[in-house]
DNA sequence: ATGCATTGTCATCAT
DNA sequence: AGATGATGACAATGC
């Protein structure tokens, strides 16, 4: 083994130190060669300097975390050893020898202002993120109720009756379909009465036809083609819902028979009863009475009147259509469940083919369907009007429930990441601390390396005006700092 | 009386 | 070009 015992340097500028052979870190056993050093033969000192050497060797990995860039030394080539060291960049290490004890680790708040407490969260491609939604359905359908249909009174059929009308929405529509130069409403007026301008109107006001495209409805009382089992009334209303106080008692009774009448052969084409004939989703979204839906149960309990239908039922233009028949308050005599307002709108224009025909048949089989009836233009485009609205409630529904999917995927999501984000946070806080006790190791290895270092004279290098510098070839040198570099460390 | 949830509907865009 | 699906917005309704 060489002397390695208080090595001296010529104090040029760059004196070598000693050319570690190979790296100078991984364990490999020390072999300091200095050029030209000067042996003192301490043998001692010898086995200090070489442990301390092979520890600070064996720490030169520093090398990888954070180097201040501290002006080279004349050339580049140089990576300064001080770098490793860094002199209170972090409030630990120290240009003077640290005592072992200064190396216990500071606390993390030491180095909190140090590091954004900010982890990107998109850093992490975690696969555990992409939980597919089929994962939330399940729970989703806990959390769900299946969606019903509700059976419920009209209030508008109420407020109708007490004389108010109009809404909002009814203007508004009213007011778009004017400046389309096409108001169904006024078309939709009656005809066999003219002074029955119904306030329902408004009500009714997006009842039905898209805009524009759909001709004046024929009302019962308007001869229809194609519907079987009709009979023809002659009454003063218009397709959809009328207006009692505003009905003559002659177009009343004409209505309620018009209406028994067609309950009695509607049921000749459609399905087994009301449930059937509007229910794109029977199965879904009728209300079944049990006790997640007392709403269901309570409407079985209702008992709407029939004779009504056509005049009083479900005003209401959005929302519960499906539920606003109307039940009066005075006796009344059960019926079959509430038809919807496209219900009851096929049913006065007599569409002859059941309503989840209309909706569900696949295109083809459903212009089929149509080329088997003669129908005048009113009742295709109501038809058409039908299918379009009810495949249009299935796909809100469907689209609503994805939503929610959406919303308990990403709440997932979210917690997922959350405790990730805290996980990496307390990562970060461990490598902080590691890394202080490393640098303040270095620290002390630095030093100490310094105390064994002597000049020609047998004099020590001050740690303040030498540094120890390595190059990427793995030499390391002693090299006198310079002014600015002083400048730095104070 | 008020706010919220639900639902149907319309308008619009994309496929 | 028309049918259909998706979705935001709105309104009605019930609780």
């Amino acid at each position: 083994m060489c002397s390695t015992a208080n090595y001296v340097l010529p104090l040029r500028r760059t004196c070598e130190v000693f050319a570690a052979p190979g790296r100078l870190c991984g364990g490999v056993p020390m072999t300091n060669h200095f050029p030209g050093a000067r042996t003192h033969g301490a043998t001692q000192e010898t086995q200090e300097i070489d442990v301390a050497w092979q520890e600070l060797m064996a720490i030169t990995e520093l090398q990888e975390f954070e180097v201040p860039s501290q002006s080279s030394y004349e050339t580049a080539q140089y990576q300064t050893m001080e770098s490793m060291a860094p002199m209170g960049a972090y409030g630990v290490a120290q240009p003077h020898p640290v005592p072992p004890h200064a190396c216990e680790l500071g606390t993390a708040g030491a180095y909190e202002g140090c590091y954004s407490e900010e982890v990107p969260v998109c850093q992490r491609q975690d696969g555990g993120a992409e939980v597919m939604y089929g994962h939330a359905e399940s729970e989703l359908h806990q959390r769900m109720p299946p969606v019903l249909s509700h059976t419920q009174p009209s209030l508008m059929a109420l407020r109708e009756q007490m004389g108010i009308s109009g809404t909002s929405q009814g203007h508004r529509r009213a007011n778009a379909c004017f400046s389309q130069g096409l108001n169904r409403h006024t078309l939709w007026t009656t005809h066999g009465h003219g002074s029955h301008v119904r306030s329902a109107e408004d009500l009714e006001s997006d009842s039905g036809l898209s805009l524009g495209s759909s001709p004046p409805l024929a009302s019962p009382d308007n001869p229809v083609v194609g519907a079987p089992g009709y009979r023809s009334v002659d009454m003063a209303m218009t397709y959809s819902d009328g207006e009692p106080d505003n009905m003559t008692e002659h177009s009343r009774r004409a209505h309620a028979h018009y209406s028994l009448d067609y309950q009695s052969h509607s049921h000749s084409y459609l399905y087994s009863g009301a449930h059937s004939y509007f229910s794109p989703q029977a199965a879904l979204s009728h209300a079944q009475p049990n006790a997640r839906n007392p709403q269901a149960v309570k409407e079985q309990g209702q008992v709407p009147v029939n004779n009504d239908m056509f005049n009083d039922a479900g005003v209401s233009s959005r929302g519960s259509s499906q539920s606003s028949f109307y039940t009066k308050p005075q006796g009344s005599i059960s019926s079959p469940a509430p038809h919807s307002r496209d219900e009851r709108r096929a049913i006065a224009l007599k569409i002859p083919f059941p309503m989840d025909k209309i909706i569900n048949l696949p295109v083809d089989d459903f212009n089929e369907l149509l080329t088997q009836y003669t129908l005048t233009d009113t009742q295709l485009a109501l038809v058409r009007d039908i299918r379009r609205r009810g495949k249009n409630k299935v796909a809100a529904q469907n689209c609503r429930k994805r939503k929610l999917e959406s919303i308990i995927h990403l709440e997932g999501e979210l917690n997922q990441l959350q405790t990730q984000r805290e996980h990496l946070v307390q990562e970060r806080l461990e490598f902080q601390r590691s890394l202080a006790f490393i640098k303040c190791r270095l620290t002390d290895l630095y030093a100490e390396v310094f105390t064994h270092l002597r000049d020609e004279d047998g004099q020590p290098y001050s740690i303040n005006e030498y540094s120890l510098q390595q190059t990427p070839d793995g030499k390391i040198y002693l090299v006198p700092q310079t002014n600015m570099q002083k400048r730095e460390q104070c």
